[in-house]
DNA sequence: TTTTTTTAGTAACATGTGTTACATAAATCC
DNA sequence: GGATTTATGTAACACATGTTACTAAAAAAA
């Protein structure tokens, strides 16, 4: 684990936490799809993202569901953190959109780090700083922006994160992240098709140009 | 200074750090409407907040607003020390809703209080904690509320937050801040009238029952 | 192969919100 | 007092989005 922790972390903690954290963290692998944390329950671990992305929704009284933003390499969970610290129950929900890597670290090690890290404070306040800024991005875009915009957003993200740049998703599951109906979504992703953005396949969409 | 100091944060703070935040912090008193932070410009200073209330708006490209939430006593903004700590520029406006004063600590001091007193960073903590769910309600209201429900729940903060529970804003103001125009306010108003949940008047609204 | 399920396309209509236009009353300014 | 500005009320209409219903093609199951 050490190997995978230098290269990714190694520019931002020094040897002596990563050699803590090698200690102290176990590493996970998740398949596609995986449920990491569920809404209401306590979150005693902290995830280090090596590779792979997570997507964090949120949910309404429903049970509908909106997409929050999505965790990538190097990014960890402020989320997890912030409920970590103040023992509350999640307010999210978060499950791999790919397969990924993850290192596990226990909370109790945190505030120690806290306290003697000056690179893992820096590392702490950077990622609200990181998570605080992705819910801006996320308010925008649902108060400012009309669903067409938000649609085209979406596929955008998906295909960055996705390995081979394709979106494959049913137009059902791209409803139910940004919170509209089915019929909504085939209608604008038909009007995206039209002007040659996209292309439209049964369980996968091609991005053209965003 | 050192009063108001033990007074609305000596339940958080050892004794040693309320001086230290004494003797580098600025005393502040503002009167209502005073912009506090621009959108664009680096935060040098960390607000904690005496009495009063602050709101804290966000802005989109044709310079229309949209509140996000209120600011009121013992609370700090969260945005403002991730500015500071990252050095960038703020991404939201703040300014006051009621007169209010503050103590304004400078950004110097804050990795080294982080580093020597844990109650520091369980403030700062569970302030970066307070402001992601308040982030989460803002987007919960817009992603999962209609207009006329975002209305009642904005007239009801704006009561508590004001001294004598009046909402004292045109329909305009309150279009601005909803991001949603004057005659949809004027209407949705009128509706929550009718069911007697309100009472119109020129420049100011009373809540009945909300 | 036949049947069933999943996915997508589309029409027709309902509803919420945004826009334009105009009227009226209250407050403010000359 | 009379004129002007500000705040509100309301109608009529436009548009984006949500809903229901039905069809057809593709995939999966039998």
């Amino acid at each position: 684990m050490i190997q995978e922790l230098k290269t990714n972390f190694g520019h931002l903690f020094e040897d002596e936490l990563l050699h803590e954290i090698n200690q102290v963290g176990t590493y996970k692998e998740v398949p596609e799809g995986f449920k990491l944390i569920e809404i209401g329950s306590y979150v005693k671990v902290m995830p280090l993202l090596i590779s792979g992305a997570i997507k964090i929704l949120r949910e309404d009284n429903d049970g509908d569901e909106l997409l929050l933003y999505f965790l990538e390499k190097g990014d960890t969970c402020a989320m997890t953190l912030s409920c970590c610290l103040g023992q509350t129950k999640s307010e999210i929900r978060a499950i791999s959109e790919t397969e990924a890597k993850l290192i596990m670290v226990p909370i109790q090690k945190m505030e120690e780090w806290s306290a003697n890290y000056k690179s893992w404070r820096k590392f702490v306040f950077a990622s609200y700083h990181n998570r605080l800024n992705e819910m801006l991005s996320t308010i925008d875009s649902i108060a400012f922006l009309k669903m067409d915009e938000r649609l085209l957003n979406y596929l955008g993200d998906k295909a960055r994160i996705s390995k081979d740049g394709i979106v494959h998703n049913t137009h059902q599951e791209i409803a139910y992240e940004l919170h509209t109906s089915r019929v909504v979504v085939s209608r604008l992703l038909k009007k995206l098709e039209n002007l040659g953005k996209i292309e439209l396949h049964r369980n996968y969409i091609l991005i053209k140009e965003i």
